[in-house]
DNA sequence: GACTTGACTAGAC
DNA sequence: AGTCTAGCCAAGT
């Protein structure tokens, strides 16, 4: 995926990102990360997405197995919703997490 | 400018 | 397969 960084703050090159995930796909927060310039930025991500927009499509971001990584930040719905919306997409799960093999984004 | 806060991650147990 | 630990870094106070 081709992404314009701009000279904004991580936050707002972390939803240019988000807002370029496929249909159907998912991406860990290590691979936003990494596409931002760094690998060590993942935990600035998930950040980041505590303030999300709503027009975000914050539940195709998981963690680096494919785990759901909602309910730690105590979300009501959390972990029910993401996998929910998720699976309206197409994404199999594998227990509690994402199948990364057939949906996670190469890069 | 030092200190705290995480929707993280990889590795060890 | 589940839990714990240490390392990492931008933002907010």
């Amino acid at each position: 995926m081709a992404i314009k960084l701009k000279q904004n703050s991580f936050f707002e090159n972390v939803y240019l990102i988000v807002r370029d995930i496929p249909f159907g796909q998912v991406v860990t927060y290590g691979q936003i990360a990494n596409l931002l310039g760094s690998p060590h930025m993942a935990r600035q991500v998930g950040w980041a997405m505590n303030d999300c927009p709503l027009d975000l499509a914050w539940y195709r971001v998981v963690g680096a197995r494919g785990r759901i990584l909602t309910y730690s930040f105590g979300y009501e719905k959390g972990d029910c919703t993401q996998r929910y919306l998720l699976e309206q997409e197409g994404v199999s799960f594998i227990g509690k997490m994402v199948d990364m093999k057939k949906h996670q984004i190469s890069l």
